[in-house]
DNA sequence: CGGGACCTTGATTATCTTCAATGCTAGTGG
DNA sequence: CCACTAGCATTGAAGATAATCAAGGTCCCG
């Protein structure tokens, strides 16, 4: 289960380095980023499309994505999957604690996590350099937005306004993280995954992509989608997103 | 603005002072619950219904609600309101940060609230005793459970289903904090409040409401709510919610 | 007594889900 | 090389859930 196939670049999709991932919430000199890296070190785990983190999580308190998508979400007994939350490289997924049994962590993709336990308990015993602590920080800071986001997306924006949010708030995730480029985002889930977020039947996913292709706001073809007209996104999501995650 | 009409006792809804409140949090000793009253010392503002807390929040970094319901959520341009989260005495509202500027709180009853931007940075920096910081811990993970579940909510339950457990979710809250007893949930918001934060318009939020006492799963009037068929209720939710916040 | 806030009801419409196929593409074994 | 399959995307039709529009009704308060 640990380091199945890569382990050479953690971070690398495709090759990126921690100091790029993290630079999305501090910027780190060399030697904070020794220390970050100190913290962080040792061997990735591997976790094939579909596979549970739970007992993963369970062991390490905490985990950093290093490749591949996370999703944390919950499954009814009637087959209803709601996706709480997307975690992407450098996103930290924390034991979900009080959140209740019914709460789950599965691959979305093909992925890797590293045991970030050790940030965990260094910033709770105060005793690492003190960017550890604002990392954390701001982490857990752009995690509740995010949650907010979501929570705003699901209530009260039409299937269309949300997928239009969703994407920009991705877009905005991979630019700061160095996952993608300026009009790119990438998106390596199939729709049913995009669904369960978005909290739509697929089928409606399916239509409301469609009519976002034909509206000129989006190209959407295997794995990566292109924002040809930001502007007009954000005008579909109906909220600023201006100063967000 | 500060200190409007009353005073006496803080956390009583009727009558429940701090150490109760908190209890749902930590069990606090005496020479505990001294640090934690000694850094959440100061007057209490008052909020009265409909009243924003932006400015208060924005100058203090962190508030403790003492008295009544506070909403955060946001407000579209054409008027549709998303409450995100429901803050109830002894919850910590904090700055909303990163999440945005179309993020705003409320006060959807008369309310009062406390700085506890001093427990904040006393944890921050390290400098009080333990207690704290597993009370602001708690806090937090408190809020990321009740976020975590409004977004099931929202994304995979239907009206009937997501006002059942939101009313679930209250009961256990108040029974926690001592804010009310078993089978009984302190409603003292309006049903337009309540479809605000259920993603739902307010016909049909009363028409749910309605379902639901057909259903004998409650009996609704006037600010207060009784569940007489907890079990039936539970059921209605289609979740656990047992080990949940 | 009048007005306002809140709750309730009926009728209509919109959005989204469900059900059931069909197409497409990549991988697999014969 | 060619069925064959599996997973994913797409389409049409029907039905369910929830929103919207438009009135009333009740209660409290000035």
């Amino acid at each position: 289960m640990t380091n199945q196939s890569f382990s050479e670049t953690p971070f690398d999709q495709p090759g990126r380095p921690l100091e790029r991932v993290l630079s999305a919430y501090t910027n780190l000199d060399s030697t904070e980023l020794g220390a970050v890296r100190q913290v962080l070190e040792g061997p990735e785990t591997f976790h094939p499309l579909g596979a549970s983190l739970d007992a993963d999580l369970q062991r390490t308190e905490a985990r950093m994505v290093t490749r591949g998508w996370i999703a944390r979400g919950a499954v009814l007994a009637d087959g209803r999957r709601q996706i709480v939350s997307l975690y992407l490289p450098g996103d930290l997924l924390t034991a979900t604690g009080a959140a209740g049994g019914d709460v789950t962590d599965w691959a979305l993709t093909d992925a890797a996590t590293l045991d970030a336990g050790r940030l965990w308990r260094t910033v709770r015993a105060a005793s690492g350099p003190a960017v550890l602590s604002v990392l954390l920080q701001r982490l857990r800071e752009a995690e509740r937005a995010r949650f907010v986001h979501q929570i705003i997306r699901l209530g009260r924006l039409t299937a269309y306004e949300r997928t239009a949010h969703l994407f920009l708030e991705l877009h905005d995730r991979q630019l700061r993280a160095g996952l993608s480029e300026a009009g790119v985002v990438q998106l390596p889930i199939t729709q049913d995954g995009l669904a369960d977020s978005l909290g739509l039947s697929a089928v409606h996913m399916n239509r409301t992509l469609q009519q976002l292709r034909r509206d000129q706001l989006i190209v959407y073809r295997g794995g990566q989608l292109l924002l040809p007209d930001l502007r007009g996104l954000r005008h579909a999501a109906r909220l600023g997103l201006e100063a967000s995650t």
